[in-house]
DNA sequence: AACTATTTATAAGA
DNA sequence: TTCTTATAAATAGTT
């Protein structure tokens, strides 16, 4: 439709093919236009340009794009592939991490003495065994760590007086002072430890959770449980 | 560019809309294509008919549609606002529940006398107290059911004496098999409990979460932290 | 689905 | 660029 029948390839003449481009490109968008209206069409239509530059059309009925896209996908089958798995995993992982938080916030509620009216005498009855137990390991523990402590404190003194006494040959002055210091700079320090172990030793008091502050309410925002307890030592 | 010259709007007869609909859709396609091939352009075009019908064409270099949506939205900037958006809300979430709920273990572990090797002598002695304290409640609770069985059995025995008395002055025959007989029936229900406590106390085991199995693995699939402890009894 | 009178789109030129 | 115009292409109404 011009002066001259045209072959339908690329047209090489860089200035020609910009200009016809921009002449059949709002003729494109007219007949989307005309289309969409004279058959009650909708219609998204998306063009690059070869320089990269976007022109959109979009039959909008209040919506746009996006929804033509949604529509499209809907139309497809396709459900958003991609994100909507993500999405699907993540909601299957947070519901079962929600019960098992829920289910450790009640044992922790048990192991802390809370709320007993609700189990039953056996029960009752194993978690004081339990609670012995753990008693017992924890008095185990310390008189471990007493022990050590005793033992290094008593190594420290043999040391003491062997240099002491050392030091009533050589010299006159007593170095005494100087070993107590550097005792009391580590006040107890008993055991010889992995330096895993004694990283986590002196981490912060969120890592030490038995004597953590209540349970995050942040998830009351997202979801429609209310746990909502405290597990205050 | 017809018989007649028409207003681009709405065409009302239903049959003359469709004719028209497959005519123009035919031309728009081929406009498409041309200029896509003429002037080097990369296009999409989705058109649904106004019976919901989808027709789709795209400029595709081994690519497709899905390909076009991408690029139109990185040109736009958008990054799929919506299902993004919630991703990233969900992953919020999921990384504070894997915290609170790694806490939880922790501290059920140490209510548990597991792993206290990394645990200072204060803490220690801290759980201690802790841990005695639940243990007198435990009992106490415990005493508490135990009396009320008690004064239970105290208050049948004297009803039966009573209805036994009664009994042998109005009959013969003793009702004292069948009251022992209903007693065993609940071996142990000691006290008036509310409803919904009662409730509480009949749940399956899964929630008298102080005897539960080891936390839950699944996580492990989706993330990386590997904490697989027991949190055996 | 094919035809054709007419309108519309547009290639090339100004 | 934009406007003009000759001509190709599209298509409304008809068959």
């Amino acid at each position: 439709m011009g002066r001259r029948r045209m072959s339908i390839s690329r047209i090489e003449n860089r200035t020609t093919r910009q200009v016809t481009f921009a002449k059949r490109r709002v003729g494109l968008f007219k007949k989307t236009h005309e289309l969409s209206v004279l058959c009650d069409a909708q219609i998204g239509l998306i063009v690059f340009s070869s320089t990269g530059k976007l022109f959109e059309y979009c039959s909008t009925e209040g919506s746009s794009m996006e929804d033509m896209i949604r529509r499209y996908r809907m139309a497809k089958g396709i459900q958003n592939p991609d994100n909507n798995d993500q999405l699907e995993k993540m909601h299957g992982e947070l519901t079962r991490m929600q019960k098992e938080t829920l289910n450790l916030q009640l044992s922790l509620q048990r192991y802390i003495g809370e709320d007993l009216s609700s189990i039953q005498f056996g029960d009752l009855h194993e978690l004081e065994k339990q609670l012995e137990y753990s008693v017992n390991k924890v008095r185990a523990r310390k008189f471990e760590l007493l022990e050590q402590q005793m033992d290094n404190l008593r190594r420290k003194i043999k040391e003491n007086q062997a240099a002491l006494e050392h030091h009533e040959q050589v010299a006159t002055l007593p170095k005494t002072e100087e070993h107590r210091h550097a005792l009391e700079q580590f006040p107890f320090s008993g055991e010889e430890q992995p330096s895993s172990v004694l990283q986590l030793a002196t981490l912060p008091s969120i890592f030490n959770p038995y004597r953590l502050q209540p349970a995050q309410p942040n998830l009351q925002d997202f979801f429609l449980q209310p746990p909502n307890y405290g597990t205050s030592i």
